[in-house]
DNA sequence: TTGTATGCGTTATCAC
DNA sequence: GTGATAACGCATACAA
């Protein structure tokens, strides 16, 4: 790679590098037209490409925006994440640095710490799912957003889905649909704040329904996979006074309903409806038949969150968001919601 | 964030920057172990991070390569990729920048330039599926290596899926169960090289076991998704002579086998086989029944493309890896093949 | 309007 | 063994 420099270009066109510099930095209004003209001439004749590391030295920015995720970058299912930030930094001339850590703590730390050491302008927490993070003062007063993550730090701005609302419309469209003996298959106990969230969107919505309390069941073995949720499902309606419609806690959920289904030899929509949540690619979509579900924001969160974070940089002109921003989830219509039978 | 410099940690010793430096950098046996010991303690005490901007500019090497992709952060399915590049350069303190084009030539352009100008130390370009890249000089003498991609450029070496050898094994496995009448649902022409890969394997498989020119389906209504794969499957089975068995070219073409099966009231694996590829996360695991398939090896090839460009870099040591590497495709038996009815 | 000079925090080359 | 000191490439306060 040919090295060229700011003192090359200012050789080139018989200028002092510090023209160069105001010309390059779009400070030319201070700068003859002529001399502006030449240079940028001669700069883009040579090549030039400023030295980043020569320019973080002296502005004490880097561009750069360290992205500490737990599995975001293993699981793909949140790429969209992924894509959403990394359009918003780049548009803003930042690059990010995304480091998986498993969710381990020493990780976390470790990351942090690497990240520090580059001098990142700012940080974002990247949970895989919406939950709690607590990373104490490990930023030490580098700005610092959260995304798909809440946070105790008051500092810190945080984008998360509107859980809640989603589950409530999801149940809703169960209601309006006809059903009264709805279900809701839940989540087993974890870290995530998600699980209590759409929980009470479906009580409250059955509430507000007049339905009654509902029919919560939990998956109980091990990892949360389709196959607890399947043998969970088996039990929920094998029974003559079963649910017509099912509330899953997310697409992957979803799909053990299905399997739980065919093994009853209950159909979909006709004997059972159900709906799930996260529209989770070529996943939902391609179920048989096509699941109805709740769409996770995760490009639009990605989006805020750089936003915010290039905001509070001053990056972004604009008022930067405080506190906990709720992301409505759209309801995607398939084919697997249908008026309960007689 | 308190900025603490080596200056400081030199004062707090009482020796000079040079030494500090020293000590910092593993030089140390040049030094006084009780120095030694001073100095480190003191740099912990404060808090010491080096500067990583001063230290690029000084050492001319950022520790930092950047990473060129299509798709792979848009579409997901090969985040283990993402992962597998990472885990190796972090473990070599090397960060990463992931930058998407989507394809479009001047994206690409725009995103090296980005990427040399941060003074990256080396480039991947990393596609989103086995195809041929022609990113000419675009890199200037900066070390390169493709991932899932392969280069006309001899000095760049590459890694991708052994696509041939995955795919006569899949078409084994369903000679091997006892069919003869196998066909391949293919995809539409365009720029992947996979498409022909897996239709060469098919093909010289299917000759070798004296099996004839075997039968090949393209879908050809637009987008290759399942709906297309369907559509060219209703085709291919709804015949009395059909086929007993499919290769699908890739999961997602396997769907749409499923459900062209269950349209013509085909039972999968009595009435029909099906070997899909690619064991697309969540999809190729969740059919029912579930999908027997080829498996991409993702996180393999990420790992290698980065130890290849480590070690062109000369963070790791050994002879550096020319030409093009082919990864071996694990296959996944699930329950989607058996042998043929009669 | 443009040039000179200084310093950002490191590493590395010398002296001592 | 350790300490001055000179770059690395750029931005900017100040001088001209």
């Amino acid at each position: 790679m040919v090295r060229v420099r700011l003192k090359d270009v200012a050789a080139a066109c018989g200028v002092s590098t510090a023209t160069v510099s105001l010309v390059l930095n779009e400070a030319s209004d201070r700068i003859t037209p002529e001399t502006v003209a030449r240079v940028r001439a001669a700069a883009a004749e040579l090549g030039y490409t400023p030295n980043t590391a020569a320019r973080s030295l002296r502005t004490r920015r880097t561009q750069t925006i360290g992205v500490v995720t737990d599995t975001v970058l293993t699981a793909g299912s949140a790429s969209a994440m992924v894509q959403g930030t990394q359009d918003v930094a780049w548009r803003h001339d930042h690059l990010l640095f995304w480091l998986g850590t498993q969710n381990e703590p020493p990780l976390v730390d470790r990351a942090v710490r690497a990240l520090a050491a580059r001098q990142v302008d700012g940080f974002i927490f990247a949970a895989m799912y919406h939950r709690a993070l607590d990373f104490g003062d490990l930023t030490r007063g580098v700005p610092t957003v959260g995304l798909d993550a809440v946070s105790d730090d008051a500092d810190v701005p945080c984008f998360v889905p509107d859980d809640f609302a989603a589950a409530r419309a999801a149940v809703q469209l169960l209601v309006d649909a006809g059903h009264r003996r709805i279900a809701h298959l839940s989540e087993p106990t974890g870290d995530g704040l998600a699980r209590q969230l759409r929980l009470d969107g479906y009580r409250t919505t059955l509430a507000g329904a007049g339905l009654g309390p509902g029919q919560v069941v939990v998956p109980q073995w091990g990892h949360f996979g389709s196959k607890a949720a399947e043998l969970a499902s088996v039990e929920l309606l094998d029974s003559p006074d079963r649910p017509t419609a099912v509330f899953a806690f997310n697409d992957i959920a979803a799909i053990g309903v299905y399997h739980a289904a065919r093994r009853l030899g209950l159909s979909i929509p006709d004997d059972l409806s159900v709906v799930g949540f996260d529209d989770y690619e070529n996943v939902a979509s391609e179920l048989y038949p096509a699941l109805t579900t709740m769409a996770l924001p995760h490009r639009t969160m990605g989006q805020l969150a750089a936003t915010a974070l290039l905001t509070r940089l001053g990056v972004i002109d604009g008022p930067a968001p405080t506190g906990v921003t709720r992301v409505e989830c759209p309801p995607v219509i398939r084919e697997s919601v249908a008026p309960p039978r007689g």
